[in-house]
DNA sequence: AAGCACACCTGCTAGC
DNA sequence: TGCTAGCAGGTGTGCT
């Protein structure tokens, strides 16, 4: 799935289901679900018993922290496929690729379903001085809540060569912005994704910081993008809508809504870049 | 040392 | 109809 809007909307859904709740167990059905830990009995160890404090987001990664005097947080990152599912009980029907279940002390079961398994979930221990867990110290500011201002795109940008859309899309630059999100706010600034990021104009960068800043509120809004194969839902098993208003990911060939050219595509690092060549620049 | 290519998985679709 | 190749929202590593 999931971008920054559709992580904060499962985050959104989790909150309230999570918080004060007491994990009384936890189960693994596939190690690689959490192979950051040394084994996933560490894991399970870590989390049985214990109480969640709160959630919170950084970029595309889900934070659970835990109450208690350590610190520690269970991390989630829910890759290209990862859901977490909410089920009333445990008599609930199990999806195929259900790889791990916290059983809360309400009866119900936060569900870990993920088909390509990329995603993954681990315990971490230590937090940096600003509050963030220390694995994910490298990730630049996030895209929503840790947006600076044109001037700070910018310095993000400076004498690079990388294309502005694999700029925006690299974590340890700006967290939160995948392939769809850097289509569609590439096009609302009017630049096109294989500029390099270090020619890209203040006023552009500008642009960039406005389009960022109306793009995944909108998209949060309307609960996230579920595109074709339908993988992203939220925390009950409901698709978003905010694909109802993509102007241009995933619509190569098709017209563009602003100017009416065709929408085109472009190999970009191993994946594909959608623009339109009239609006963008 | 920034910038690539590639590995890691499963499932769906388009095309033959 | 059935097979195969290609493609899909991600991150991390290792080579140049």
């Amino acid at each position: 799935m999931p971008e920054l809007p559709e992580v904060e909307v499962v985050r959104r859904d989790l909150d309230p289901v999570l918080r004060g709740r007491t994990v009384v167990a936890a189960e693994v059905g596939r190690d690689r679900a959490v192979r950051r830990e040394s084994a996933p009995e560490a894991f399970v160890a870590a989390l049985t018993g214990r109480t969640v404090a709160a959630t919170s987001r950084v970029g595309k990664f889900l934070v659970v922290r835990l109450e208690g005097a350590g610190h520690d947080v269970v991390i989630v990152h829910l890759g290209m496929s990862g859901q977490l599912r909410v089920a009333e009980s445990a008599d609930e029907a199990r999806l195929p690729h259900t790889h791990v279940v916290w059983t809360l002390d309400d009866g119900r079961e936060v569900r870990f379903v993920d088909p390509r398994t990329f995603g993954q979930m681990w315990h971490a221990v230590a937090t940096d001085p600003g509050g963030r867990p220390v694995p994910l110290g490298h990730l630049g500011p996030d895209a929503l809540d840790e947006l600076g201002d044109a001037t700070m795109l910018a310095s993000r940008f400076a004498g690079r060569r990388v294309a502005v859309k694999l700029r925006l899309m690299d974590q340890t630059a700006l967290a939160g912005l995948g392939n769809i999100y850097t289509d569609e706010i590439l096009f609302r600034a009017g630049v096109a994704p294989h500029r390099p990021s270090g020619a890209v104009t203040e006023d552009e960068c500008a642009a960039l910081v406005a389009s960022i800043r109306a793009v995944l509120p909108a998209a949060i809004a309307a609960r996230g993008s579920s595109l074709a194969d339908a993988q992203y839902v939220d925390g009950r098993g409901r698709p978003g809508t905010y694909q109802e208003h993509h102007a241009v990911h995933a619509r190569a060939g098709r017209p563009c809504p602003r100017c009416g050219r065709t929408v085109a595509r472009l190999a970009m690092g191993g994946r594909s870049a959608s623009f339109c060549p009239g609006c963008q620049r």
